[in-house]
DNA sequence: ATGTAATAGTTGTTTTTGTAACTAACAAGC
DNA sequence: GCTTGTTAGTTACAAAAACAACTATTACAT
């Protein structure tokens, strides 16, 4: 399968997106990190609850396509911070909802707004039809695996 | 500048960004890991010096966006594999000048052919106006800082 | 020439992540 | 009911990343 025609790497797919996603969070995790002391896992988590409400662990895994261990250390620091809260369900004891608090709601409103914001930004400089198609392709990559 | 208009976190760039970056990463990272033993940060100082030929530490570092502790580890571990050699420079002793053995040159060859398959495998459903638009995007993303 | 700042790169320490092993609860078959 | 397997989530330990402090060398101003 491999093509004679030279291939340069810097045009690899894998690394441009890394460049492009580490370059392009910088500024907004600035904001999680400093005004809130959240991690970007934390925050992950925190949006998905403020998006789909009360939801387990497990689910915001499948989702957000975290694992585990990932989702179960930010849930920790989250409820710390008094941010959601955790209820044992009824019917199958191992499972746990997770709701925002109140203070978690509010938490996740601003930082939607200044996420909405900082998008905005970095769309500037291009055509909503590119941008579009751009978000398509993404979600489309990160959905092949 | 906050629009009215309400906002949809899973399209938040940065996000997107994030999730095709890991998801297209995944399977080209157990390559250069599984079969050369390397980290991320490596294979990006080995393929700088793939393209480039001899350059420094801190060139690396400018090209690549890399912070230098990086850089300095990754080239470390480089030189112990013997897919390096570090030169110090007459005109200015601080700097040193980093080569690919043909050890490593090989590696990088390699490398660049299962990338260069890899990212076809990965464009595979788009077209080539809209990949070439993709990349194009993401490089302006990454430089944007 | 000499003190101050800047640059190249390294090292040490702390956070964060990744991996695997673990507990607890449930499900299903026999 | 009891063994076997599965699922939800946590915890322990190892690997890696982040951040700050450090050495060595050069540049620059007085």
């Amino acid at each position: 399968m491999k093509t004679t025609k030279d291939f340069d790497v810097r045009q690899f797919l894998p690394y441009l997106l890394n460049q492009a996603a580490e370059a392009s969070s910088l500024e907004f995790q600035k904001v999680y990190k400093d005004k809130y002391g959240m991690l970007r896992n934390e925050w992950r988590v925190l949006f998905h609850l403020g998006i789909y409400g009360r939801m387990t662990a497990s689910d915001i895994g499948a989702r957000a396509q975290m694992h585990k261990t990932k989702i179960s250390r930010a849930v920790q620091r989250l409820a710390e911070r008094r941010y959601l809260t955790r209820t044992r369900a009824d019917t199958d004891r191992r499972v746990e909802y997770l709701t925002l608090t109140s203070a978690g709601q509010q938490v996740y409103r601003d930082l939607k707004g200044i996420a909405q914001d900082y998008d905005a930004a970095l769309t500037d400089g291009i055509s909503a039809e590119e941008a579009k198609m751009l978000r398509g392709l993404l979600l489309r990559l990160a959905q092949r695996d």
